[in-house]
DNA sequence: TGTATTTCCGTGTGCGTTAACGGTATTGGG
DNA sequence: CCCAATACCGTTAACGCACACGGAAATACA
């Protein structure tokens, strides 16, 4: 009863061998109606399982599973998934799955394309993305789909994508959550400020529904009165700093400012040193951790870049190797970091 | 270069047989110095890690996990680590490991004492415990040392223990995240008081570092004259709500509250409705969670018991199946949890 | 009746690793 | 110098499954 039955056992009582249970195991054939019949109720009695280990062993494949993310300097935000890849390489590598790192520059559109082609002409069985590059990585994706490529999407939501999975944070709760952390002790209304670097051609949904999410947290707790103004400002613009200056002075009594995405260090430029803006921003990069450490920043929302590339992969694997369908939608949940958190990061 | 590579190719490389390198792979002896230099070397060059199910399948047996965790009813504390030991029951299942839930009643020590040794009986090859009776567990895992069975502690840090590893969250960490997170945003030196609710016969290291931690914080950030009372209560006392009440009444201009346990829901029965005190406490019990969606509560640190125990079975795993020494100490992150963020617990 | 086809099934090899077993040098003791 | 002990290493049979190959029996067709 505690073992196991083989298939070798299932022969002997159907007498017949182990390549004929193999048939009807994995009909294909060539088994006449009355022994499939009977080595079906032998397996369905024993309640047999095939063995995983010598199944995978025999059949012997591995799985190339390419990863598809922006070239970055060490310290910066794609330092992280890459990290988390590179655990998950080294994790399943024993279950025969074999990870490439695929780079590109993020401000040549041609180079995403590139790499991109590369990915399929090396016959990668499953790729894992992110969507920097809007259009150009639905035309990716696309091509995916038609070569029968599955994928994993980080970090932003694109839902109908048609990727397997799609692994980040709810961007509305970001927003709320941010609200929460901004208005935390304030009972009186106050004037917040949303600071909103953007990048030119690169529309970020993400940053948008934060945003959403943020002016929602004060519609939805009565603190209607609350003012919030959210300044956009291009990160190539050249008088950056001057501009966010006088719009910081041009707010009487402005008690926090949200950044909704990782540009906390541009903000901190602009800010006197005694200040007594609460911020919350996101992401831990280096420079947005010394902010932390210092006291100018005092949340940062984490969105646990390592832990969606390590998840991803692992899907991915378990898509192909085992036939295991991922969540269609998995929310990492917020991580809120502070100065006393950091030392963990 | 794409390839795996396998025994049989690194002892080609080495002039070696299979057995050699296998030998050397499993530092069983019998291999000369030199032989085993140019080996490992070769592994390390080639990155070899062995087929996992090659392996399991040659090895072609299972492992026994036991798991000694307290009774509980749905919602509570030890629900969650249940929840997390079935999970990974679930995800390991296809590596041969056979996990088994034991549970005892914790207040009646007996009862712990005969789940124990029927561990022992069932000749579990290593143990997932938590060490809620003090005196009881320490008893246990003498024993188990000397059976020879390997255990990891998860929860509470008891660090000579002789667990392969500790599982848990750094205690004084908690307790100075606490202290951020009720000073946060107050400028001037306040009165704070730290809720200690005790149970009789159980005394917990978590909870005193957790409290120590809470001061430190207030003493090495310059807020020297924050006034901080700890008061300490057992929770069998007949009168509690009572001694509370007179006791918050005490305090004037109290700004915060600490609790270090999960008994924030006993302190709030002694709260007035309309009390504008901040509130920060541990773990996500149903109760709680109720008391930070209403606002009472303000900061939840989780102790992600359901991590823990999750991983905790993981290190088992690989300490049996790959001889893979796991950390001593693991500390989890804080988890700081808000209202805004609970919708997903 | 003879040949060709189809139906059904057994045999054998290989997958990568483990570990028992046995074998050959090498060293040490007398 | 011989024998025994030791150090070191190779060979090989499992582990359970997948699948190619070939072969016997049954059926079809002439």
């Amino acid at each position: 009863m505690g073992e196991k039955p083989t298939i070798k056992e299932i022969a002997k009582l159907a007498n017949v061998s182990v390549g004929t249970v193999d048939r009807v195991l994995h009909n294909r054939g060539d088994v006449s109606k009355k022994t499939t019949q009977l080595i079906k109720g032998i397996m369905e009695n024993l309640d047999y399982v095939p063995n995983t280990f010598a199944r995978n062993l025999a059949l012997n494949k591995s799985f190339k599973i390419a990863v598809l993310l922006p070239e970055h300097q060490k310290g910066e935000y794609w330092s992280d998934p890459i990290r988390g890849a590179k655990k998950a390489t080294k994790d399943f590598k024993a279950l025969g799955v074999i990870v490439k790192i695929y780079l590109y520059d993020q401000n040549k559109k041609e180079s995403f394309s590139k790499v991109g082609e590369q990915i399929i002409k090396d016959k990668n069985e499953a790729v894992l993305l992110a969507q920097v590059l809007f259009d150009e990585t639905n035309l990716f994706m696309h091509k995916c789909k038609a070569n029968k490529i599955p994928f994993v999407l980080i970090g932003s939501s694109h839902y109908d994508s048609g990727a397997i999975s799609y692994i980040g944070q709810n961007s509305h709760q970001g927003g709320r959550l941010a609200g929460e952390l901004l208005s935390f002790g304030h009972k009186v209304a106050s004037n917040y400020l949303v600071f909103n670097v953007t990048k030119a051609e690169n529309p970020n949904f993400n940053v948008k529904e934060r945003i959403e999410g943020f002016q929602e947290y004060f519609e939805n707790n009565g603190i209607k009165k609350a003012n919030i103004e959210v300044f956009s400002i291009p990160q190539e613009n050249h008088k950056l700093v001057e501009k966010v200056k006088a719009k910081l002075n041009s707010i009487p009594d402005l008690r926090g400012i949200f950044v909704p995405n990782s540009k906390s260090y541009i903000l901190s430029k602009a800010l006197s040193k005694d200040s007594n803006i609460r911020i919350v921003g996101y992401d831990l990069l280096e420079k947005n951790k010394s902010l932390l450490q210092d006291g100018t920043v005092h949340f940062l929302i984490n969105q646990k870049p390592y832990e969606q590339a390590y998840h991803g992969i692992e899907y991915l694997y378990k898509y192909l190797g085992m036939n295991q369908q991922p969540p269609e939608i998995v929310s990492l949940p917020l991580d809120i970091v502070t100065r006393e958190k950091l030392m963990y990061y």
